[in-house]
DNA sequence: TGCTTGGTGTAGCCATTGCTTTATTTCCCC
DNA sequence: GGGGAAATAAAGCAATGGCTACACCAAGCA
């Protein structure tokens, strides 16, 4: 089972191969700031799990589990940023709140917020009455 | 700012005193599953921090940050609880998801989470409509 | 052809948070 | 009041995932 860490740089890896074609050492350390070293030390890590397949400055590949898993990230997080969209929050909130809880719920609650966003979607004046429910309590308050 | 760790004790110490009046550390290891020493290193960090006052062999009270703390952190569990059952996730997926997002929303993501669910509140049906699109996406697959 | 240099890798350190083991204190029952 | 079980405390270890400092590699320019 892969931890938060681990689940954070194949998201990034698999996004920077399917953008850029390949993916560099320090566009990964970039995007998750954090220094080129650490992630010298995930790679490694990723290579042992059988995530990716490394060799030392001639880059990594993604094995077919790890292209799986990377998707599957990738997909997940897209999706929890629309829910939080969705519901309202904050633009400069979303991300960060959306890193964190991402590695934290069953597919069974994924699934459930993807029948949530659609239930939005087939009839978009749901969400105008969510707006008058907020608008309603900030009333209140 | 406190960890999550440090959040999860809290909130289990508040729980507790609320219900039985006291908070031992051999009930706070069986309610977070965690070995007594861990929970006597614990209490030590959140007195430092000023949450609570320990005594040792004495017990604890928490100070006005910490049951002003506390009680939020109660609060936002069992909010966090009410909407996963509110859109469909199955019971046993429910506190182990919580348990791992409450420590990752900002206070504006739970204000909209708490919107969303006075929203269906509000009006039931909401949520047969919901349970209907849900049927529908699962005789697509 | 070498040398420079930016990118990459290694080693060792630290913080966090759990565990196990061992010591100490408290409290209840005799 | 004393003994012993239960509770609590302290100390040391491990895994994770950061960091810094320094070493190494290789592509490209002189
Ligand atoms: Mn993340
Ligand atoms: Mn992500
Ligand atoms: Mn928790
Ligand atoms: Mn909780």
């Amino acid at each position: 089972m892969a931890t938060p860490s681990m689940e954070d740089y194949l998201e990034r890896i698999y996004k920077l191969i399917d953008e850029k074609g390949y993916a560099r050492v320090s566009d990964i350390a970039e995007g998750l700031e954090v220094h080129p070293s650490s992630v010298t030390k995930m790679i490694q890590k990723l290579d042992k799990d059988n995530y990716l397949i490394y060799e030392k400055y001639r880059g990594l590949m993604l094995t077919p589990k790890g292209k799986k898993m990377g998707k599957r990230l990738v997909d997940r997080h897209q999706l929890l940023e629309n829910f939080l969209t969705t519901i309202g929050v904050q633009e400069d909130n979303i991300y960060k709140d959306v890193e964190g809880i991402e590695h934290h719920l069953s597919w069974d609650s994924i699934t459930c917020i993807e029948t949530l966003l659609e239930y939005f979607r087939r009839e978009p004046s749901r969400m105008d009455e969510l707006m008058n429910v907020r608008k309603d309590l900030e009333a209140d308050n």
